[in-house]
DNA sequence: TTGTAAGCGTTATCAA
DNA sequence: TTGATAACGCTTACAA
């Protein structure tokens, strides 16, 4: 910017005025910026920008689990076209691994001063971030899940986890069956929530809990949910249909199903690409991961623009269940 | 870092020197820093950091176009995995839309003053890129498609793009298809290099160039390519197999022989999730996007390390054919 | 071993 | 309308 200055005869306010169109500066002496800027090939940094007060960075962290999950990479599709719109960039940090790793993921990101963070969280604890938000005045906005900690109120956008368990389960309910079994993936917040919707329909339709048939899974990767549906369908009393958790789990289903040559009434949590090209159509609940990333987004952008305090906002955005096939199956004619 | 000065009663050199692990700092007084560090909750702005000469930002830019397509997610994930390791993080910036786009992204990261850049470059010309790389000095890695410009030399990244589709259309002549389409989604630069394996293949085989049985799409989209299919499959003289570009011309074919209640012996290019699971299980030529993100954000980070200059390092990746069934259905009994 | 000061690229204030 | 200057938070060369 000083090569500018010099180059055009002029001082460095002058070029900063030229810039950003701020206070006034004549026709003429803009031209000559104008001019020594397309010769040398001027670019504001921003780096430098935003260590003047009272700026901030116009970079959002996003922090998540896995952009191979297609939930998670439709929340950062989204999340990054929004705040690209607002002209803000975004730090995107994966944190997979250990639990440790997130935090670290985040301190990363604070050092590099975003002024905003989307955080799509892990089972780690969050008690740490309370005392960072304090601290660092940082606005977040928590996407798909809760923070796990207790004094943490922030802006949330959340799908309808319970809502959504309750219809899926509703449905195989409404098509005959009466032995309904639920795979739940390991205890995201998401899962539980589904697991309550679950148990929530079968009390409702006067059924009880039979234990047996809730299986909790230790991880939640595909073969463990096909090992779980081997067990469940090959036992002496099979249920006629399966409510699963996620879209991973609802694949092992489908794999054991498969594996033994034998169907079984299926509605899954989460839409997933060519659902509708299996054998057997999956039914689905869909929530809306696009729109979740979009919220988030929004969130943040308005809580960086407007007063950083004020209570945390909750979004709760509905799901619509997709019956395809799976989920309309009959039990078969006794059980 | 002034407060933890004042608040040690030390000048600000040391504190630098405290938190570098740099120069000599007698322990008492690094623990008298440390203490006030901890006290005040101070942590160091990268932003400023990176201002100092002889310093950059430790950021990497990422431009791909929709991080919804797994394939592109695959590639952000293992380089943002692989840049983290290095200390680095990353700015991913999509240009899905028209192709002013992609440039103004590079503009936004560069002036974020990104140490480097990766892209997976869409269609639009790439000759901007050569001055800009001239007086930029930043590196770049192109990934899974190299730039659309004359001029450009620099470290690139590709699938064996000719030699899978040569593979794949080898493997339907074995299975003594003659008839075999091509379904080619727009002109990147990888559906050119597939097109022309499919063609060295059957040039080989003996085989004439049916120029009736090559559909090049006007847009890749999997509706598109059904209509394509539907045509194909309902013309007088029906190809036996297909040849699909990619995993959402694949699709298009799956969706058109599903509705036609007909079966079409198929390899597609690029794997995609429950291929295996489908009614008939699709066989692909598997290219491995996450090592082309691993290997695109190794190549920068050595470039960013080592001498800017030096020719542009070509890798190609092998792929692999991922027999399912599709690809080993006989054709129809005669023709 | 430690403190001071200059400079990185901006922008805002102030004076001319 | 314009230019000089201070300040943002950091590192490093130099001096003490």
């Amino acid at each position: 910017m000083r090569d500018v200055a010099t180059r055009a005869g002029v001082g460095l306010g002058t070029v900063s005025r030229v810039i950003n169109g701020t206070g006034s500066v004549s026709e003429e002496t803009a031209e000559r910026v104008r001019a020594a800027i397309g010769e040398i090939g001027f670019r504001r940094n921003e780096l430098a920008r935003s260590l003047r007060p009272g700026q901030n960075s116009r970079t959002l962290g996003l922090l998540l689990g896995d952009l191979t999950n297609p939930f998670y990479a439709s929340i950062a599709k989204a999340a990054v076209e929004i705040a690209g719109r607002a002209g803000y960039a975004v730090l995107v940090s994966t944190a997979d691994e250990d639990p440790g790793a997130e935090s670290r993921a985040i301190e990363e990101l604070l050092g590099r001063r975003v002024a905003g963070l989307v955080i799509v969280p892990g089972q780690s604890d969050h008690s740490y971030l309370e005392r960072l938000m304090r601290h660092e005045q940082v606005p977040v906005v928590f996407a798909d899940r809760p923070a796990t900690a207790a004094g943490l109120d922030t802006d949330v956008v959340l799908a309808d986890n319970e809502g959504g368990a309750h219809r899926a389960t509703q449905h195989l309910l409404a098509h005959g069956h009466r032995r309904i079994a639920a795979l739940v993936a390991p205890s995201y917040y998401t899962t539980g929530r589904r697991l309550r919707g679950y148990r929530r329909a079968l009390r409702e339709a006067g059924l009880p809990a039979e234990e047996n048939l809730v299986v909790t899974l230790r991880r939640g990767a595909t073969e463990d949910a096909a090992g779980a549906t081997h067990r469940l369908l090959g036992s002496a009393n099979p249920p006629s249909a399966v409510f699963s958790t996620t879209s991973f789990t609802t694949e092992g289903v489908l794999r054991a199903a498969r594996q033994l040559r034998r169907g079984v009434a299926l509605v899954g949590f989460d839409d997933f690409r060519m659902a509708d090209l299996l054998p057997v159509p999956v039914t689905v609940v869909a929530s809306d991961a696009v729109e979740l990333g979009r919220r988030a987004a929004e969130l943040l952008l308005e809580r960086i623009g407007g007063q950083q305090d004020g209570p945390g906002r909750r979004v709760v955005l509905p799901v619509r269940l997709v019956a395809r096939g799976s989920g309309e199956l009959p039990p078969p004619g006794r059980q």
